[in-house]
DNA sequence: CTGCAACCTGAAGTAAGGTTTAAGTCAACC
DNA sequence: GGTTGACTTAAACCTTACTTCAGGTTGCAG
């Protein structure tokens, strides 16, 4: 009766989620997904993977990699389809995360205005490339750049 | 006389900017630094050379690949040493691209907070993922996500 | 029941940006 | 002039995030 189906294949699930095939079974290698699997081994997802799909790719472009983005969905309750407040107590934490981010880029462009200025770039002088404020000493040594 | 030597080894280099020497000479085979070469075949890079290199770091940061950033150096001046004006026109292209960046993840951001409202996360009605002010189409199908 | 598109797997390939290793050379100090 | 640390190279390896390929299976329409 139903015009939805219960469960999406694969490829129902890259075109409703614009996300290749490939790219989908490497997911659910990395355990970032979830499906069953037909008698015939093939996968099943649930309609819901595909708003796990969208989390994934957003939470990409917020600057995660997979494996943060693998363990940020582990914390999804389990034995349950999420609601809507799980998604959301997910996606709080980019907020902070795009925030700095912001910030970051805006400092580094608002010292690049003033080493225009000076036209220095000199390591040992120029606030910019020093940034000791966005590194950190990581070792021994001098580090001076950002290691993002 | 002089406490400052005319040039640097590869390991004086790699002290006073931060870099790994296997990053300097990745760097060098790429053609992001010039260099001489001692009787004995050991790079001697100029002191000017310290500048370049605080060039790239930050044009990395700025979100530029090596291959940009050497297009970017090859239109510093040949035969002579840059000047701090030739290094600040090469900078203030960054700005623009900062901005944009910027702009572009204050939208996220921002798209993000009423994504966290709704809870939604669809691809299909959700602001967010869906996002082809920011995509855009390339090819055919449905592209919805950033590639960025 | 046949045919074909869609699916499966593991392995290899790709791209960027490097690091590591092996085997050998150079430079500098005593 | 010998030892030692810094340097040289090519080639292999690393990580992330995938794609592509080869060879084989499934699922559904006719």
């Amino acid at each position: 009766m139903s015009e939805l189906p219960e469960t999406l294949t694969i490829g129902e699930l890259s075109a409703r989620s614009g996300v290749a095939a490939s790219a989908l079974r490497y997911y659910d290698r990395l355990g970032l997904l979830e499906s069953d699997r037909s008698t015939g081994n093939q996968r099943r997802f649930p309609r819901s993977e595909l708003r796990r799909v969208a989390f994934i790719r957003i939470a990409q472009r917020v600057g995660l990699s997979l494996d943060e983005i693998r363990d940020a969905l582990s914390m999804l309750p389990e034995g349950r389809t999420p609601t809507r407040g799980d998604w959301a107590r997910l996606s709080r934490a980019w907020r902070t995360r795009l925030d700095d981010q912001i910030h970051l880029m805006e400092r580094l462009r608002d010292k690049l205005a003033s080493c225009i200025g000076c036209g220095c770039l000199s390591l040992k002088r120029c606030e910019l490339s020093n940034a000791h404020d966005l590194a950190g000493a990581e070792g021994p040594g001098p580090r001076f750049l950002l290691r993002e």
